[in-house]
DNA sequence: GCGGCAATTGTGGTTATCCGCAACCCTGCC
DNA sequence: GGCAGGGTTGCGGATAACCACAATTGCCGC
């Protein structure tokens, strides 16, 4: 299995209970009693899912959803509610929530939940390291390939671009192949593909 | 305003509570007493947003939702529910619905989401109509046209697709040109860009 | 059988792209 | 001052793309 299930509850009964039933389904898990210990120890580069109550002293799952959000974390987030509080669902799962789940839960139906969050983890992680590589290439480009990169985007010339922008043709060329050569692609139509999915 | 509310209840008072709240802020409605009845109405050109009750006769509103994302319908449909149903809600929002509300509802916030939802579907119109756009064009390509554009944005030479398609390079060109054509582009930098967003 | 359409190919010429080789200017840094 | 890196440019040639003009073949429907 991949990744593990970070629980976050205050009821010790609660963490006990979970930690038995992911441990029942070889699921790795680790365990928190607030919301605050949790992002005290929560890093960019944890791999699973948080199952997170909802209501709890101090910081509540919602509130701590929302931090983890502003620093950017991918962990999808299973919540577990106490009570029936219908907007709190709603507004959890609007804001992309894995999943929200009443207490008492259906053990079996939580775990597969988990481990579907864990998959999906997974699979986003990868989606993540090919946007990260892509960052990387986009990073070596300097300002002013930039500048011949978007024009080359729009299809134009390299007689065009380097009307726009003042310089020689030859200049152009060199700045395209510098550009193709750090962005590890062989033709325009190679780079337009790679970029389509920015701005 | 762009589009209507449609509202689909099998309480007459709700209905009419409705339609009074909606009118009062010029906001167009239609009704229909059951989930059949809208169903029988239904036409994928229909502009505004469902107001959706989830307890009703026979067919209930998950499922006249469930059959509406069947037949394409891009309404956002904003459910109106009697009692206190998380899994319902939290399956509902995951399915895509724009939201889920709790009776009894407070009549500014309600019109102000069927507001929202007005306005989201109106976007998504648009960007449909450009899909549309791409998807006529596509149409007019030929199966043959359609090998070599592949390998065109595959970034391929000529040359190279000449040798794959066991034809000649001025075949090629010749597709290649009609294919620009018929897509309405200028290079295939263009057409990679158009394309990007299909498998 | 004729007209239309898709697919095919050739010739010849213009325009663009792609590259190696060389070189100059400027800025920031040790 | 020397060195590195980024931006710049020229020359010349190989390769590819783009296009107008022209033509052949095969299938389909009226």
């Amino acid at each position: 299995m991949i990744g593990t299930a970070f629980i976050v509850d205050d009821d010790e009964a609660i963490r006990d209970a979970l930690t038995w039933l992911f441990k029942s389904r070889q699921v790795a898990c680790r365990e928190w009693d607030s919301a605050e210990a949790f992002l005290a120890d929560w890093q960019k580069s944890m791999r699973g899912c948080l199952v997170l109550d909802v209501r709890m002293d101090d910081m509540s799952g919602p509130e701590l959803f929302d931090h983890l959000a502003e620093r950017g974390s991918q962990l999808p987030v299973i919540f577990l509610s106490g009570h029936g509080d219908i907007p709190l669902a709603v507004a959890a799962v609007k804001k992309g929530a894995f999943d929200f789940v009443e207490k008492p839960f259906n053990d079996n139906e939580l775990v597969d939940r988990v481990i579907q969050a864990l998959a999906f983890n997974a699979s986003q992680q990868k989606r993540h390291e090919g946007q990260a590589t892509l960052a990387s290439h986009l990073a070596q480009i300097t300002p002013r390939e930039r500048e011949v990169m978007e024009r080359i985007l729009d299809g134009k010339y390299n007689k065009v671009i380097a009307d726009e922008l003042n310089i020689a043709m030859r200049t152009v060329e060199v700045h395209r192949a510098r550009i193709f050569e750090k962005m590890g692609v062989k033709s325009a139509v190679e780079l337009a593909q790679l970029l389509s999915g920015l701005k």
